[in-house]
DNA sequence: CAGAACTGACATGGTCCCCTGTCAACTTCT
DNA sequence: AGAAGTTGACAGGGGACCATGTCAGTTCTG
């Protein structure tokens, strides 16, 4: 059984491998979202898709590569969503903070799926929490650029920049878990408000 | 074969099912701490612990009862050296600050599987994660009244102090993750004083 | 229309680990 | 010394999931 290359039911090969991928994505979202990744397996996410583990094969070499996946799809839209919430603020530090903050916070309520995807499945497997840290180290590289264009020469020295970044978004994930876990009395404004605060004190001489 | 009751060479049955117990604790540190939580296995563990699977359930219901066990022997330690930091440390805010972070940095390089364990494994399963979110929550609840016994009324108030708190210890976590893994070139020195910098900076209002 | 590709449902073997059970060797107590 | 408790080594059933295979039915192509 090699590769399909002619059309069914008026779709194309490529066309069919990149839906049955992205039903895939979509169940492994949904279960790794909701039930969490012990329930997680395989078998689960193919029933969800409606699709066989052959057409798991098709598009993964295995259930994390498609966890990866997974997660890489919601660290991606997280990105997009922030750097365009980032561009369209005014460029003072308060305004440009609680921006991105809230876009970020929006994303993960709107849709708790990623909320639970971004912050708390992330950590589940070694390669999971690899690429989560990694993405993470990515944000606080954006934090650090935006921190120096937005302070100047008041902006924090290395690699005290990179500390300080490294301390808020990894704070902001711990912050978020327990508030979206309930835990936390805290409206949303005060959440973005002090963090937004704790930002702009914290990334300055 | 209920529970045992004799002694056996020269130890009384109590002593033998608490050694087994510290034997178990120890394995499970061991082997979770440095092959991670996919090959801390029950089989791995009592294998390391030169101990058959029977003994495992003489003192834990399964694997999960154990892990969470060793993360929380770990936890304790951490607690208590802290604890003593504070108690120890002159009654001035970065003193202070410095004194609790350097001895849990010192802590967790000191023996790198507890560090392993405290920061990276406790994250691996449902349970590990709840009881891992949990005593993060207790640490912040002791960097709360850490603040408002250090700065008195300067102190932030509720629930801004608990927000504050939440997104300091967690990103002490993810800073240190990042850091015990090579990945942030700064030495132990720069992470102590600037975490310990934006903790004072961030506890006033 | 006939043959080949594609799909979905299901079956099968394999692996790993959990969990229980057996048994011989050793220690303790009577 | 003999009976009973204790220990370590190991065997084996059971379950979950992975990975691959079979097969009938449907859709496309020549």
């Amino acid at each position: 059984m090699g590769s399909p290359t002619r059309p069914y039911r008026g779709v194309s090969a490529t066309e069919r491998t990149a839906r049955r991928r992205a039903d895939l994505l979509a169940a492994g979202l949904d279960v790794l979202g909701t039930l969490g990744w012990e329930q997680a397996t395989m078998t689960a996410i193919c029933a969800r898709a409606k699709l066989t583990e052959r057409y798991f094969y098709e598009s993964f070499a295995g259930r994390d590569e498609l966890l990866v996946a997974v997660f890489e799809q919601v660290a991606e839209e997280i990105r997009h969503t922030v750097t365009a919430a980032l561009a369209a603020a005014p460029p003072e530090p308060m305004a440009t903070a609680r921006a991105a903050i809230s876009a970020f916070v929006d994303l993960l309520t709107d849709d708790p799926r990623k909320g639970r995807v971004a912050i708390v499945e992330s950590a589940a497997t070694a390669l999971l929490r690899q690429r989560r840290h990694q993405i993470l180290g990515e944000f606080a590289e954006l934090i650090v650029t935006q921190s120096h264009t937005l302070f100047g020469p008041a902006a924090l020295p290395a690699p005290r920049d990179r500390i300080t970044a490294l301390l808020f978004v990894g704070g902001l994930t711990e912050l978020l878990t327990a508030w979206l876990a309930g835990e936390l009395d805290a409206t949303r404004e005060e959440i973005t408000e002090t963090s937004a605060t704790q930002f702009v004190r914290g990334a300055i001489r």
